[in-house]
DNA sequence: CATCGATATTCCCGAGTGGACATATCGAGA
DNA sequence: TCTCGATATGTCCACTCGGGAATATCGATG
């Protein structure tokens, strides 16, 4: 009994914690590539976006949060970007509120889709 | 115990039926006035949009659902907008999700705003 | 058949966004 | 001290989004 389509559903999960920083899908996506993939750059080319738009997000979140949660290092080997332990915190609590969201409206989801397709089907 | 500030939580949730119909906070919100005044002019005066950009969503509503979910109605005593069946049954449904979702990451808001707080006075 | 209030539709323009590109900078290691 | 890979930062420009305004349309009602 797998999920028919991965699509519908919740999209979109927003989470403000004061007037300057809130965490939604794409600051999330983006900082779980920067843990994986040790890089600014890296994690941006995985999302289709521009270094550009990648590092003014991290700005964002950085300065919005008003401690570091993603951490750069400049030159030589260990040069790079990774997640500080606020950082991975902040991504956890947010992952954990998806998959909890998810849960809770799973069943108005269904309800919605039927609705619609029972309405689609009639014309 | 009341709550200390309104703001921090849940702002933005978006659920995807298909490829072509998503709602969210805004446009449930418009449909909500939409109900309550009768009118998408008057909606979109209390939103503080334009009628235009109020009109283009109505039309993202209806084309996007496959099915009216705004019922308009031009000249005479009984013209403006309304909610079909369809946008009462939807919107009811957002709500409701809205409210579960706030219920189910109650605590992880809490522990973020916690966290968030911590690192503040740290500093 | 003139009025009226709200919907429907188009045109033009400014602000803001973000992409592409070009550099500058850093610092460990060869 | 030169190289190298990644961060840091600015400039320029095309494009999009939405506002504002103007106008057309509708149709019950008097």
């Amino acid at each position: 009994m797998k999920k028919s389509s991965p699509v519908v559903g919740l999209s979109h999960l927003r989470i403000t914690l004061s007037e300057s920083f809130y965490v939604g899908p794409g600051r999330a996506d983006l900082m779980e590539l920067i843990a994986e993939t040790g890089s600014i750059s890296q994690a941006a080319k995985r999302m289709g976006m521009s270094y550009k738009r990648a590092w003014e997000l991290v700005q964002a979140l950085n300065e919005g949060f008003g401690a570091p949660l993603v951490e750069t290092a400049r030159g030589g080997k260990e040069q790079g970007a990774s997640l500080t332990e606020a950082g991975r915190e902040v991504l956890e609590r947010y992952r954990g509120m998806q998959d909890a969201t998810r849960r809770a409206i799973a069943r108005d989801v269904d309800a919605l889709a039927a609705l619609h397709s029972d309405i689609s089907k009639r014309k």
